[in-house]
DNA sequence: GATCCGTGGCT
DNA sequence: TAGCCAAGGAT
């Protein structure tokens, strides 16, 4: 009979409980001990702001999101706009859409209460294996087998699996699930993925100090940093594109909605044409448009973008064919690519 | 399984 | 510099 005291399982945990990170979302191992519970809503929130982005990006996203809504209840009675505008930066806007909608299920069909099973998490807007496997274990202390690429990589490692991902996401599975103790499967989750961020890493793995470089099979042979093999990824292509940005007489700007779905969905922004090889001029209104020569280059997660600006200044009274005009813009309300595109704008039209 | 979906830091 | 990488999910 093992339990989380012996075998590579315990050594994990014994390794936790003197070098666990100290996150704002998280309970440490003494406060644990001392009986303290996880909040569900923080880990929640911590883990969907996680999804592949890293620790210093997200912790002044995390304090101004707990700060501004404490509880689900008050996330849920959010405007949509107030929490797009809270997430700007971040990336991967879906998650914050599907946050929303998460906490509003939350709030209204479950009394306030996540529910406490991997199923009954796996249910809701945004939660995937990963999430529904991690707040099960991290707030509720359930025996979940947590996999997310810290996981991957040190089971990878551990047991010198060469296949390449992510064919070898089942096998990979697997081996975790056989390491997952029914002791403290919540501390056990988050040590493998301090071992992976601080020790594992993805290169130059410090395994001189790893609690499981004996029976660590890569780096016996010597391909720790080589693990785990990736699929070649395809290259991206390049896309161009026009950016309209027009300033009315009065100091107002004209910003448009995206759609709710697609690239940087449901975010505000400056009207553009499309994003092609050929994109077609597509000004959101008749005006006296004039080229800047000031182009954007940013990359997204599978093409750059060249975006050449384009600005106007318009009577009062201006009717835009798309879009609508607001009388301030707040760039840490924007989405990075047009933060790019209003820092070069501002410099061309500035304020009479 | 493949594709779409951001951003910033690091080498 | 250009590519790689980070606590993935939806379709």
């Amino acid at each position: 009979m093992r339990d989380a005291s012996d075998g590579p399982s315990g050594d994990l945990l014994a390794w936790y409980d003197v070098h666990a990170r100290v996150l704002p979302w998280r309970t440490g191992p003494e406060e644990r001990r001392a009986g303290v519970r996880p909040d569900p809503y923080r880990v929640w929130l911590s883990e969907i702001m996680l999804q592949q982005t890293t620790v210093a990006a997200v912790r002044a996203y995390f304090r101004a999101f707990t700060e501004r809504w404490p509880t689900v209840q008050a996330l849920a009675e959010a405007e949509d706009d107030a929490v797009m505008a809270e997430w700007a930066g971040l990336g991967y806007y879906a998650r914050a859409r599907n946050l929303l909608k998460c906490a509003r299920v939350v709030a209204r069909e479950h009394g306030g209460d996540f529910p406490d099973t991997v199923e009954g998490l796996r249910a809701l807007p945004g939660i995937g294996p990963y999430t529904a496997a991690a707040v099960a274990a991290i707030a509720f202390d359930r025996p979940a087998v947590v996999v997310d690429g810290n996981v991957e990589r040190v089971m990878a490692r551990l047991h010198g699996v060469e296949t390449p991902l992510p064919a070898a996401k089942k096998e990979l599975t697997a081996l975790a699930a056989a390491l997952t103790p029914q002791e403290r499967p919540g501390d056990h989750a988050q040590a493998v993925m301090d071992l992976g961020a601080t020790i594992c890493t993805p290169r130059n793995p410090a395994c001189g100090l790893c609690p499981w470089r004996a029976p660590c099979v890569a780096r016996a042979a010597g391909i720790a940093a080589e693990l785990p093999r990736k699929s070649p990824k395809k290259p991206k292509p390049v896309r161009l594109g026009i950016a309209y940005v027009a300033r009315r007489a009065d100091g107002a700007w004209l910003m448009e909605r995206r759609p709710d779905r697609g690239l940087l969905g449901g975010m505000t922004g400056w009207p553009t044409s499309d994003w092609s090889e050929a994109p077609s001029d597509d000004p959101p209104m008749d005006a006296d448009w004039r080229d800047t020569g000031e182009e954007v280059r940013h990359t997204f997660t599978h093409f750059h973008l060249r975006l050449r600006i384009l600005v106007a200044e318009v009577p009062e009274g201006s009717v835009p064919d798309r879009g609508a005009f607001v009388a301030s813009v707040r760039p840490s309300d924007l989405p990075t690519l047009m933060r790019k595109v209003f820092d070069l704008a501002r410099s061309a039209v500035p304020p009479r």
